[in-house]
DNA sequence: CCTGGGGCAGCCG
DNA sequence: ACGGCTGCCCCAG
């Protein structure tokens, strides 16, 4: 796995239940504003859905955005969190989770 | 709502 | 190493 990818992983990690972030908090985060494409797809490449929750990030528009197994079963999960969606998108005013400046 | 252009890590030939 | 293409994106229009 490459670095970029582990310092993703990594990040998106620390987002709690009921939380979440965004493609683009993360490219911030890293430091690397330009690269919330690259943050996707390196989400996409997670090796382990099961302990990394990818499915806390989302758009920063607030759109579910997509999910290997299907934006519907991503919605279903925030909402199981308790990450109210409305009209398909997310309050990311309440929501959204601030990620610590990772180098 | 939909587009076009920007942007970049990863993968493949 | 190198160029092309793809994709859990973003933003302005």
């Amino acid at each position: 796995m490459s670095e970029f990818q582990s310092r993703v992983l990594k990040l998106v990690s620390m987002v709690p239940r009921g939380k979440v972030t965004t493609y683009k908090e993360l490219a911030l985060a890293l430091g690397r504003p330009r690269t919330c494409r690259a943050v996707g797809n390196a989400l996409a490449r997670n090796p382990n859905p099961v302990i990394i929750p990818c499915h806390r990030v989302v758009r920063s528009d607030g759109k579910i955005g997509g999910y290997k197994f299907g934006e519907r079963k991503k919605a279903k999960l925030l909402l199981m969190e308790g990450v109210m969606i409305k009209n398909g998108k997310v309050y990311l005013q309440n929501f959204l989770t601030k990620l610590p400046k990772s180098r």
